[in-house]
DNA sequence: TTGAAAGCGCTAACAT
DNA sequence: ATGTTAGCGCTTTCAA
């Protein structure tokens, strides 16, 4: 079925090599020939078939992207599928195809073996929230380039990125010093939200850093959810003297945040400040839109592909890195 | 490099076409020759090349999905990340794979003819908002297996799936007629948006059904943003009788209704009861939570995986439906 | 029930 | 610059 090679060569009175040479831009094939070719090729609408291509070369070109993507995925990881359309488009653009295949921690060792002794694809890209010990080793033992979306949670050899979130609770303290506040509170998520940890983290250093600090009184730790952000700012808020601005860790938590000082009847930002990190709408949706450190997760998924094909091509290349792409959204929350 | 169905072959004594039809669960092969194979290829930790097997086998147990990529996709389009992974996990029950592919309106049509042409994808699923004319001619004519994800706005041959939004419009006006209301009113998108005129003419028809009808008064039509939901809440509050409820067409004009409907004082429900369709995070998280009819995009995702391996299967099967998932959340908002 | 052998369509080393 | 040919690793007839 289809137009072979073969036919190509036939009608072109060359050699199946020769076809394949100027398939693949090979310097040897004179100018006319491979115009003639061409030339063939098209009259024939002749396409090389994609597996045989493969199966020949030895290369699938692709790459397998393991994560979680169980129901309400979108909401519950937003950040998720920015990062692999980021990455899509740079894999595409190398001619590179992203598989996309479902996990659990408790599939993903297995499925991640077959795909890497099976020859399935050339790289694997996985979601932190999927990995495990026993992943990290079979990566670390076979080899096998890969990258980790997401710092793991625990020490090991294999490839990762993330997100700076240091560097963007810098960039958050570093604005409300300057903007004059001088009083910071913070509400967070528990103690397991790597997130934010790092945010408060750098909130802490960004202070630090203009000779301001955090006061224990001012921070507040929950789950994240607007109940609980109403819950913590409602605490917080009963502290005395008032802070003068706070750092959600998150949308969730800020949405929270922002009922409570309104149900003071204090005004934002005349009061209180407010502001939190990535722009999801709504954000921008509330009143009065909130200043966030935006983070750019579509790059993130970007530098992943980037990385993990540099990775196909020098297999030693060791990845383990944050990459630093938070920019500052000042809108009317922090403004007075 | 690796093991190979050769290596076994020799390693149990038997050719390599046993070993093929071993793996593949020929029935002519004996109970002890099978399971002396297994062996030998558990011991050898054998697992077939997956390039070969496909080029071999002439299918790739692939489905390719086309859809925009862009930035932000997954804010201005947070259904089709749950399509897709309601898609994924049927089709890896039933080990096909998944390629994601970033493609616009301009480009998909080219993009696809080579998937079809170099065989690279068994089928190919198509999201709604690339769709082309170009694109639809070409699958009409290869007769190539596909689905697109959403009806396409013009007439064609081509096979679709899509959520039945007049079914949820009439879920939605039977259930505030059922808790007594009568003056119901409508803010929705403008008059392209396909969603927003079905769940309208839902809303229409589950009315009639009760004896009762939507005065023009109270349609307003917009922007599906907060602020033009403000604006047309605003508009619409300024009549005489006020509705004493009104069915947002989405989310984003039910935050805007809301907040209108909270800056002139009046009580939701007591006074004007809201509602709106999908249950978004911050559907839930609104004050008061808003009742919604949720649609079960995952499920639409699965069915249309469903429908495109019958299609791969039976190559003449014609599909085009509408699915009905839509399921009514009765929240605080519609209650009094 | 098993094996021999002919592909599947292309690539790439080698020869010319 | 072009052609010959031996694979790539597996499936699948067909014969035994």
């Amino acid at each position: 079925m289809g137009v072979t090679i073969k036919d190509v060569a036939r009608a072109a009175g060359v050699s199946i090599s020769t076809v394949s040479k100027v398939i693949n831009g090979h310097y040897s094939i004179s100018e006319e020939t491979q115009e003639r070719v061409r030339q063939v090729i098209r009259e024939l609408n002749y396409y090389p078939s994609a597996s045989a291509q493969i199966f020949a070369k030895g290369t699938t070109r692709t790459v397998i992207v393991l994560t979680d993507l169980g129901p309400n995925i979108t909401f519950s990881n937003p950040h998720m599928f920015e990062i692999i359309a980021g990455m899509e488009e740079t894999l595409r653009a190398r001619s590179y195809r992203l598989i996309l295949c479902g996990a659990q921690p408790s599939t993903a060792c297995e499925m991640a073996e077959e795909f890497i002794s099976r020859r399935s694809a050339d790289a694997l890209a996985i979601h932190v929230s999927i990995m495990t010990h026993q992943l990290a080793a079979l990566l670390v033992r076979t080899h096998f380039p890969h990258i980790v979306l997401g710092k793991p949670t625990f020490d090991s050899q294999v490839c990762w990125i993330d997100i700076n979130n240091i560097s963007s609770g810098i960039i958050a303290a570093a604005h409300l010093a300057h903007e004059g506040y001088e009083r910071i509170a913070f509400l967070g998520g528990r103690e397991h939200d790597r997130n934010s940890a790092h945010r408060l983290e750098g909130i802490r250093q960004g202070l630090e850093n203009v000779g301001l600090c955090l006061d224990d009184q001012y921070i507040w730790l929950g789950d994240s959810t607007p109940a609980d952000g109403l819950r913590m700012a409602n605490k917080l808020l009963s502290r005395e003297p008032l802070p003068d601005a706070v750092v959600c860790a998150n949308n969730y938590i800020a949405l929270g945040c922002v009922s409570a000082i309104r149900e003071r009847g204090l005004e934002i930002p005349r009061q209180i400040a407010v502001m939190t990190f990535d722009d999801y709408p709504f954000s921008q949706i509330m009143e009065p839109p909130l200043t966030v450190v935006d983070i750019d997760v579509r790059d993130m998924g970007s530098q992943a592909g980037k990385f993990l094909l540099d990775i196909v091509r020098h297999p030693n290349t060791q990845v383990q890195t944050y990459v630093t792409t938070s920019n500052l959204m000042v809108r009317e929350s922090t403004v007075r």
